[in-house]
DNA sequence: TCCAGCAGATTAATGGATTTATCAACTCTG
DNA sequence: CAGAGTTGATAAATCCATTAATCTGCTGGA
């Protein structure tokens, strides 16, 4: 900068004044502007960015940590947030939180983000509250929004899509097609308890029906491929086995279809799937996935909407977002149930 | 750093000395070391990365940037980064390129990333040497690989997988089952020109065998899902449709999966179909994805390895990555073709 | 004519960690 | 016991951009 400066014969005050667009009570001709820029233009100048950050104790950038990259639901409430970011010129940097989980211990991340200078704040998405890192981060006072409901007994500021309308709609979308056999699957284990959001949804579909709700109609087992599988065959062992099934999130659909059609199971002939949650994705597949689709980039946005607000030292509240509301986006896969039911081919 | 110092008695060289694990020519007893550290923890003090990277102009930051972040091939490369950014105390950043674009104009990543301090160096994914990002970062001398196959009459550093020998054991799987109708589909059009390496091989193995090459034979259409859907259409419409197809990315698999099953042909009774590259959703699929797995995470971490040379200064090369080499993973798409070929129901 | 006021720009302090040069005190060695 | 060598630690320069405080002309109004 003082380079630069040196060529366009000025100040260093008046380069930093163009590069950053103005600033302090620095006023500038337009002339010297048009001159500074060509000059940093001309030199390749660069602006580091660490000493901006840490003159301005700012450094534009939002860490982002969630439990797969690939997560496609995810990938949507980060293109909320990208919008905003864009808008405000902010940086995001997206992390798996599967890599800075080293040795049991917590990370790498932790030690090198949670300092002052390269990150302003962390968005991250835990099912868990029992999370180290997210306990950790919050005790330092470092600005953190959870993407999920509240955890109940803590003060995490948490943003979210609402779960319960959601999970109600799957489920009465199969209630309206007729089904009278409804399951519900997936989701870890601790993010299911009987008062957590999806399971309200589903309980509270089945209760305004009249229909029957047993120890088998929840099956919570995480998003492992055989925990899905062994659940999914669980279910078709049972007595009177249900005709619609509640996938709870999109992400466990194809571990869940496919063990459905190993059983020998049609979909939707046999058994009617819909998943919360709808991605793109859903709409690839044979049969093609019914979903409900939920505000999760505007969820998105408003996480990082409160996280500024925290960085900024404001207060900041937890949200559930609930507009637009959940639309059941119908596809393939869901049917009314057949008459005569077909029965396991093996 | 300085509150530190005062209350532990020390200099504030010394807590540096302490904190980032002896530097320069500071000798420290084990006393000392022990008080400081005691006393860090007692004052929660947090070392501001933004002040270290300006003095040590190294942020240990590297940012990855790819199309989507979606794309669970990308993602098997960033886990074999990150095995090493781990070893080496680096952080990745990730980064998905349609986040970045604004506007038709280059981003925010450029000019918020590519100065100094923030990030150190950067690995992208183009599948088009075009990319103005990338042009301007590397005329700026900024540290760069692109994960590609090396473009022919361009100096950038690019590591890849070998795509010629993948794409040929695709073929030859397709061909050792009997098939003698062949064709490959998907990529980005600019991307297989025909001499590009995936093209290559594709063509070395029907060459081997003497199998008919028709201009019909490679269709590179993107990864669109309606270009996918035109190009299957397409194929089958010809006077000998193929009984065997190469999808060339295992990401527009399920897009052309989609369209074969809507033009009522079985897989893989009717059409055989193995895709380039594997992933674990391949296996969730019914019927389940052949594919041809490659050194991706090898890939990965050669990249990064690559990108920490060339930010130590050091000359680099571009590298294709064959160790280890293809391995057809089958799975059920791909079998023998049917003596009596079905007719497209519509 | 004189001064207030303003446009346009400069000076210099500042942020926090790193690191070289330097120093004090102590231990050997011949 | 003097001088060399070592251990343990400090002082101060440095990295680069930001910005409050200041300064210089110049213009318009009284």
């Amino acid at each position: 900068m003082r380079e630069v400066a040196a060529k366009a014969g000025v100040s260093v005050a008046v380069v930093s004044a163009v590069v950053s667009g103005g600033s302090g009570n620095v006023r500038l001709s337009e002339e010297t502007r048009q001159r500074v820029l060509r000059t940093v233009e001309a030199t390749g100048y660069r602006r580091n960015h660490a000493a901006r950050a840490l003159r301005s104790s700012h450094a534009g950038v939002i860490s982002v940590v969630i439990p797969r990259v690939t997560n496609a639901v995810l990938a949507r409430a980060m293109e909320g947030m990208q919008q905003l970011a864009q808008d405000e010129g902010l940086v995001l940097m997206l992390t798996d939180a599967n890599w800075i989980v080293a040795d049991g211990k917590v990370s790498n991340l932790m030690t090198r983000l949670s300092g002052t200078g390269i990150v302003d704040g962390f968005i991250v998405r835990t099912t868990s509250v029992g999370n180290e890192a997210v306990a950790d981060l919050t005790a330092r006072g470092v600005p953190l929004v959870i993407l999920h409901e509240p955890f109940p007994g803590h003060d995490h500021v948490c943003v979210w899509v609402d779960d319960e309308p959601g999970v109600r709609a799957a489920a009465e979308h199969l209630i309206e097609l007729g089904h009278e056999h409804i399951a519900m699957i997936g989701g870890p284990r601790h993010d299911i308890p009987d008062d957590a959001a999806r399971s309200r949804g589903f309980r509270a579909a089945l209760a305004e029906h009249d229909l029957p709700l047993t120890s088998q109609s929840i099956l919570a087992v995480g998003y492992g491929e055989a925990e899905i599988a062994a659940a999914i065959r669980k279910l078709f062992q049972a007595a009177t086995p249900p005709t619609g099934i509640v996938v709870d999130n999109v992400v466990a659909a194809p571990a869940a279809m496919a063990t459905v059609v190993d059983l020998g199971l049609r979909v939707p002939d046999d058994v009617s799937v819909i998943a919360y949650h709808d991605i793109d994705a859903a709409g690839l597949t044979r049969p093609s996935l019914s979903t409900v689709k939920m505000p999760v980039e505007e969820a998105g946005r408003k996480g990082l909407e409160t996280l500024l607000r925290l960085i900024a030292g404001e207060p900041a509240e937890s949200v559930l977002v609930s507009d637009p509301p959940p639309v059941v986006i119908q596809r393939q896969s869901t049917a009314p149930p057949s008459r005569t039911r077909h029965r396991r081919r093996t």
